[in-house]
DNA sequence: TAGGGGGTAAACATCCGAGGTCTCTGCAGG
DNA sequence: CCTGCAGAGACCTCGGATGTTTACCCCCTA
């Protein structure tokens, strides 16, 4: 295994074993280095290596310290791993979404706090009659992340957020632009923000439900007929 | 931004463009630095860095190349992210797995192959009486994947995988080694795999709620006992 | 005494070039 | 046709030199 590959693990191990603690500063480089028996290029590609997965941040003229390791800033960096898939895969995290999103809505009608519930409410009336296509990526990853959110579980959160990432749904929305997907997308959450108000959990699941079942059938649609057709869809996104 | 960073998001840019399709070979590292504007040590950090996530593969004394990019591929990188974490946020991961597993145990028996549920079968008939720690994670890991498998979803299966990876899982069994645990562990396996091969999705899913319910239940006791008590539980795991 | 400015030192960023090691490939021999 | 042996190409590792940024301390001023 090349020296590299033994430093980020020896470097990881030092995190999980306790020895370099959230929040933590590493030796710096030459030190680190005689340390762990490599030249500083060497190190430096492990340390770059493990600054891409949000594990280590880099401060030029400070030093090199351990991020605090929550759950959110690791998963975050799933983001840039989802980037880089097509549209063919992107049925399959789809359906991943709508395991989780469900879920999630569910969880955040019973655990919500009110003052959240309300900021979720004023979110609908944000969005102008016409909107852009960035102003409804904003508010329509807005609107779930703060559900997600609701839900209490970080992990949950951050997942959501990397599976439908701002590409995606820049992807999904800019295919569909017309009046009647917006109206009903805005029908829709409405309607599950009524059911998280209410406190109703399994009423907050269904709308979830349908609300993510649809754009997975319209997406399927697009895809199966490919380029040409399918333009006169108009089904709810995201 | 760093010059690493910036031939990190060059990279990137130039595979999901499809400059660089999967398996495409990268131009050598002089040629690549050059054209990149900058060094081959710094080159060398932005490609150690997307190895490290899997996007990169390289050979020694061959070259450089994309890898195929797949779901799995991609995902498994997550499981790198998931050793991170501590017994303070297993539980979170817990929860969001007691979401996914059911789904994908239902998706299993409507989807999976009969040829696969007959080696899911045979999977149960493996494992030895008194089985050492190993045996018992090796064995649950691969009856999990297989179902995860036959949901037929690769995302849904890679994000299973990770999210409850060998670290996890070991860590979890060396809690309870004892008799009960294994005997009721092999109940409830053999229960999701007859509701699988029954073709009942919904009792396979309820099953496997069954299942990582009680995990997380024995999990969630065990910690807020914290060190001392708690060693008399005999929950089913994973 | 409190606040601001400058200077110093520490740490990371970048680059370069040399020598080592591994793998693929083509060719010769059995 | 299979096997073994170079040779070339590509990545691996190292060490040092130079530039840039940041943190921190000291001094000056009000």
């Amino acid at each position: 295994m090349p020296v590299t590959d033994v430093a980020i693990d020896k470097i990881k191990d030092m995190i999980i074993s306790g020895e370099l603690a959230p929040g933590d500063r590493l030796p710096k480089e030459a030190e680190l280095a005689q340390r762990l028996g490599l030249s500083r290029s060497s190190l430096r590609e492990a340390v770059k290596a493990l600054c891409l997965i949000r594990v280590l941040d880099v401060r030029q003229g400070d030093g090199t310290y351990v991020t605090s390791l929550e759950p959110n800033l690791l998963l975050d960096a799933m983001t840039f791993v989802v980037d880089f898939h097509r549209d063919d895969t992107v049925l399959d995290f789809l359906a991943v979404r709508r395991i989780l999103e469900p879920a999630a809505t569910a969880m955040a009608a019973l655990h919500m706090r009110d003052e959240d519930v309300a900021e979720l409410g004023a979110l609908l009336g944000e969005l102008e009659d016409s909107p852009t296509v960035e102003a409804l990526v904003a508010n329509d990853l807005q609107f779930h992340r703060k559900i997600a959110d609701g839900s209490g579980n970080p992990v949950l959160c951050s997942l959501l957020e990397s599976l439908s990432g701002p590409t995606a749904r820049a992807r999904i929305w800019r295919g569909l632009t017309q009046e009647g997907a917006v109206a009903r997308t805005r029908e829709q959450h409405a309607a599950i923000y009524d059911a998280i108000a209410a406190r109703e959990p399994e009423l907050a699941r269904s709308w979830a439900t349908v609300h993510v079942a649809g754009v997975e059938q319209w997406l399927r649609s697009t895809l199966v007929e490919d380029a040409a057709a399918g333009d006169d869809a108009e089904p709810a996104a995201s």
